[in-house]
DNA sequence: GGGAGTAGCCTAGCTCGCCTAGGCAAACGA
DNA sequence: TCGTTTGCCTAGGCGAGCTAGGCTACTCCC
């Protein structure tokens, strides 16, 4: 019988772009089978398990993000750097809804060590360096950014800002600003 | 034979702390049977599905941190209002893991309206009242609020903090500072 | 107090997803 | 060309979700 040509690579793309369409909790080990034209069983040969699955869907989600923010922070510095990052973050989240989905598993230490996770934690940094801020305002003001960023973008998504009618676009650019000035003048203690 | 005495109640407690205890993905409805000592079929008479299940816990735990977030805002006001609000969200999101997961559950539009989350962005609004915000300002500043709280706990709670040594009580407080702060200097446009 | 009705539980049985064991054939390397 | 490996298969067990249909314990009303 035919080979389906099914490799690690291929499932873990396939499995995003269905994790987009239907959902992360919808990704299955056996639909994504049916798609391949390939019995479930079989995909066990190329992953451990179902959450195998998940994990590498989380690590391409993260190198993609990643990618997108490098590439929207090339050459810029300051506010500027800031509402790039934070665009970049937020349409990926919006494109793809499943991927975003996928990299809030909790991934095991070391994993996480190998992971785009870094580079992200890198990035932000760096756009904080344009506040002038030294440890450890930095790192609490890298916590809040990214709590502020993955909290709007999430309640976003399930709906939290639904029962006000100001359009969350609108309310998105007036967090930055906020962002941008509090970060500008971060309060001593 | 003798009969068990499940109501919907029972079972909705019994879900929430189960959640709490091996997490929202693990509470199903034949473990719930197995914990009543009754088939799992049964429990269909009370439950209209697994689904069902699920909403009245993410109710439930929104009516509870409801009334929490109440209690702990009475007699105050102005960033001591602020605080207490975080405080009292935060410690229930981490004496309560399984249902805090519960209340990301998208709700549909009418069963929202008639939850408790109405009563989370009165109290909320209620804080803002201190800072002397109008319209357009305030909702933006409430969305910006409710997405660094949840923000910062739930990437807490899936260790997206964990790389950095510094202890995350110490960043919740600076972070509620800095709020404080872009709250009282809320930037105009 | 003796039915009639209903509420609360049951068994049986289906589908679907996860996963293991063991087999067979296609591709490849020596 | 002939193993060896690789890729897929069938068979089957387990647990979760859910439906259909039946039996029994309780309630209430005459």
């Amino acid at each position: 019988m035919a080979r389906a040509g099914v490799t690690v690579e291929r499932l873990t793309v396939a499995a995003a772009e269905l994790a987009d369409e239907v959902g992360m909790r919808n990704v299955t080990v056996a639909a994504l089978a049916r798609q391949f034209g390939v019995k479930d069983a079989s995909l066990y040969f190329h992953l451990r398990n179902a959450q195998d699955l998940r994990v590498r869907v989380a690590l391409l989600a993260l190198a993609e993000l990643a990618d997108r923010v490098a590439a929207a922070l090339a050459g810029r510095a300051g506010k500027d750097a800031l509402v790039a990052f934070a665009n970049a973050y937020r349409d990926y989240a919006r494109e793809h809804p499943g991927r975003y989905d996928a990299m809030q598993i909790d991934l095991d230490p070391e994993t996480a060590a190998t992971s785009a996770g870094v580079r992200h934690a890198e990035m932000t940094r760096a756009i904080l360096r344009g506040y002038r801020l030294s440890e450890p305002d930095q790192t609490d003001a890298v916590r809040m950014m990214h709590s502020t960023f993955h909290g709007f973008v999430s309640l976003e998504r399930t709906g939290g800002f639904r029962h006000t009618p100001r359009p969350t676009d609108d309310s998105w650019s007036r967090t930055l600003d906020a962002l941008d000035a509090v970060l500008t003048h971060w309060p001593s203690r």
